[in-house]
DNA sequence: CCCTGGCTATAACGCCCGTCATAGTCTAGC
DNA sequence: GCTAGACTATGACGGGCGTTATAGCCAGGG
């Protein structure tokens, strides 16, 4: 029996996620994400027998998975209610964290690639990136937008989020966080409007 | 004397720099920069004594100091032609390193801080986007935008071109900086037009 | 000519890393 | 009860880390 309630397996993704989003994933190490969750070394090694890469990617997906639900969910009212979830969910990390942790995807995206290949968990986070522009280039046409239009502002909204978050932790405030807010709020008025 | 023309210390602070954008500050060790600036590792605690933190700050310093000297120059003619200016430089990054590399204060801004006290490396960051942001919005008001408004798009602009970076490593490509830039650039013309 | 002070060379300190191997424990199903 | 397989415990491997200490080089000024 694991020790606390759920499966350890999901813990430690979890775990992952939180801690490569303070840290980064080169700066985390798989033990400190095994003592983070409660579980054993050994078990890291059982659960992701590729190693750190492999809990790397899954934790990218954990997170992407995560923040499409509730973007899916909220934009059932309209893309303003979809990015105002995304801001929300975004400024309820920083602050939660006391300006500590960020995006688990950024954190990834920006890890130089080795010489030969692409490693797995960058190739995640940038389908993750692709899946959040998709979901609000979706709605943003089934509200009026134009298609080129909308797959630019969906991207626009994604990039400037993620970049406003970074901005907050060095800052430590979340006053980027309002102003982009307002700006991308404005924007996606605009474009529905006709 | 040293083996290439210019001074040592310069030369170290510059390839620091290089480095963090690629893999992060904890990624990159101290005896890795000196090699990439041809130095001696007994160099780099000569020239900063404060060890890795220092030589951190002053790559950070460095590479604010060197965007914000093109984005002056480039604001002379306007905020469109500085925006363009500052798109153009990190997809010259972007590109030429193969989109190995991106922006090192946006690598030290998300590094987490220790839990005392704020690393000096983080404030200087902090201090960069405030420059850029402030360089862009006084240009914005130069040229008629209120000055609210000035404040949040200048924040949109350095946020959304940090985060638009960061997706162009992730997917290899220079697709979302073609559409961010469009997007800025529209913003940018309505808002100086009135 | 020597000496001072900026720079370099070399080695060491203790620590943490990713990964692997091996042996042990526990539990579910027969 | 017993066995198979899932999980854990433990320790080792080679290696890189930040930092410090110490001794050496070597130009320039007196």
């Amino acid at each position: 029996m694991t020790r606390s309630g759920k499966p350890s397996r999901e813990r430690i993704v979890a775990g992952a996620a939180d801690m490569i989003s303070r840290r980064g994933l080169s700066a985390t190490s798989i033990r400190e994400m095994a003592k983070h969750a409660e579980a054993p070394l050994g078990s890291t090694y059982h659960y992701f027998p590729e190693g750190k890469q492999q809990l790397a990617t899954e934790a990218v997906r954990f997170t992407g998975e995560w923040v499409a639900r509730s973007l899916r969910k909220e934009l059932e009212a309209g893309p303003a209610a979809g990015l105002s979830a995304f801001l929300d969910l975004w400024r309820g990390i920083v602050v939660e964290s006391d300006f500590h942790a960020g995006c688990p995807v950024l954190a990834v995206a920006i890890e130089e690639p080795p010489a030969d290949g692409v490693p797995p968990a960058l190739v995640a986070a940038a389908e993750v990136f692709e899946q959040w522009e998709a979901l609000l280039a979706a709605s943003l046409r089934e509200h009026g937008a134009e298609s080129e239009q909308a797959s630019q502002l969906a991207t626009l909204v994604v990039a400037a989020v993620e970049g406003t978050v970074a901005m907050c932790r060095a800052k430590r405030s979340t006053q980027p966080l309002d102003r982009t807010a307002e700006q991308l709020q404005a924007l996606i008025a605009a474009a529905t409007r006709r």
